[in-house]
DNA sequence: TGCCGTGATCTGTGATCACACTTAGGCTGG
DNA sequence: CCAGCCTAAGTGTGATCACAGATCACGGCA
């Protein structure tokens, strides 16, 4: 909470702040935005591991009362994406390193049957879409001064996409929960050490899976996946930056 | 919230009631134990498809104000266990068929993958366990008045005592979800119809996957499980309960 | 100089109040 | 007798206050 602003950019929300009725047709709670943009922080690293929050910086920083922010990390404590250590202080979790391998067993073992699920019911559109993910992020790690932020949100995009292809909603709920607990740690250390997605490793597991994912190849595409999440994993493990 | 007291037996929680510190080392909010009360109902079915709640209703039924009731049931409804419709009422989902598909597909896949890996892993200790409860349910499937109440806790048990051997927290977390969805359309079913209960198909079932555990048969364990999943799954749709 | 005690400050949690909104029931006017 | 409005009760949401407990820095004693 102490490096970034949660606001949307030129969007100053102050607490009295209805006086449209909000138009669209389900109504979105504050706390629910809360929610929404500390998920999207701790998904693209924003938030570090061991980072302490306090819910009452963040209901000023988002401009609203303490009620709001209460609601959203109290749904972050229950993903596990929070913690509230017995001191009340809550923080971004510390993952340890046993702890990642059991994630990324787990992802490997749910992302990999959404992949082979998705190669089963992919339509062109979504096939499309897909690869128009795969081009940006090859395009982004190719380029002479690539923007990790965008490599990584190209990554985020292709591999969402990919999961919705499935066609299972609940599922894809699931991974979010997933990505919400590795985010923090798979961001830092990509940032601390770029040169990961210049090796290449990803472009190929990806270059696998659309293939796989366009072939209808339904092992193809869990077995190209499962290669992406192991790589990815092994790099961080080299990074030593995971505690004990 | 009409049909049950949430308390439990012989326990009347009050407003100011801490008069000891709890001895235990992590502290148990109020929040926190309304949410449990909350969840142990929707998967033993004491709240079924459509029940409306009323934060209020279940704050003064459990003795405590709105607040815990009110983090409580966010928490729910972030699960996708409860939810609030666009009248700001919460109740339970009701399931439409689809959905509940949608759901067994994605229970196969995670949960089987669990006992593959409760195969692999499993101890004497916790094989043991499993055994017990296999035992608790055959018994009392077997009894001339069977108590579906203990029948159900006992293949509960039986579940999540193999999806604990597997040594993958996380897993067992997802797991707790997605019974939280299923919990109260299957437990109504069941207790409208429980002669699918001495059917046998889920006894058989349990045996193949206690025998494949014992036998480290990681597959054989999966397609055990996967099998009493559908089974149960395709007499909860000859019932016809779902919404369209 | 080093260490312990102590108070100010900050934490999450719980209770209470206020408000916009929905909904159901009763009353009035036809 | 029936249809219409319209009030009153009930809903979740947001804000504010109160409080126990933890943390940390500062100051005084040894």
């Amino acid at each position: 909470m102490e490096r970034r602003d949660l606001h949307a950019p030129g969007r100053e929300p102050r607490a009295g702040d209805r006086p449209e009725p909000e138009g669209g047709l389900a109504r979105i709670t504050l706390g629910t935005q809360v929610y929404d943009a500390l998920r999207d922080l701790l998904i693209a690293g924003g938030l570090a591991p061991g980072e302490r929050l306090s819910l009452r910086t963040v209901a000023e920083r988002l401009g609203t009362s303490m009620m709001p922010a209460r609601e959203a990390v109290s749904r972050l404590v229950a993903d596990e994406a929070l913690e509230v250590l017995p001191n009340r202080a809550v923080r971004v979790p510390v993952i340890t390193l046993d702890k990642f391998r059991e994630l990324t067993r787990v992802r490997i073992a749910v992302e990999g049957f959404a992949a082979a699920e998705a190669a089963r019911a992919v339509g062109p559109g979504a096939l499309a879409a897909i690869q128009a993910h795969d081009a940006a992020f090859r395009h982004e790690v190719r380029s002479p001064e690539p923007d990790l932020e965008r490599a990584m949100r190209a990554n985020r995009d292709l591999h969402f996409a990919v999961y919705e292809a499935a066609g299972l909603p609940s599922l894809v709920a699931i991974i979010e929960g997933l990505w919400l607990r590795i985010g923090p740690v798979l961001n830092l250390d990509m940032r601390s050490s770029p040169r990961r997605l210049a090796e290449g490793g990803a472009q190929a597991h990806h270059a696998a899976l659309v293939a796989a994912l366009a072939a209808g190849d339904a092992e193809g595409a869990r077995a190209a996946l499962s290669a992406d999440i192991a790589g990815s994993a092994a790099f961080i493990e080299t990074t030593g930056r995971l505690a004990p």
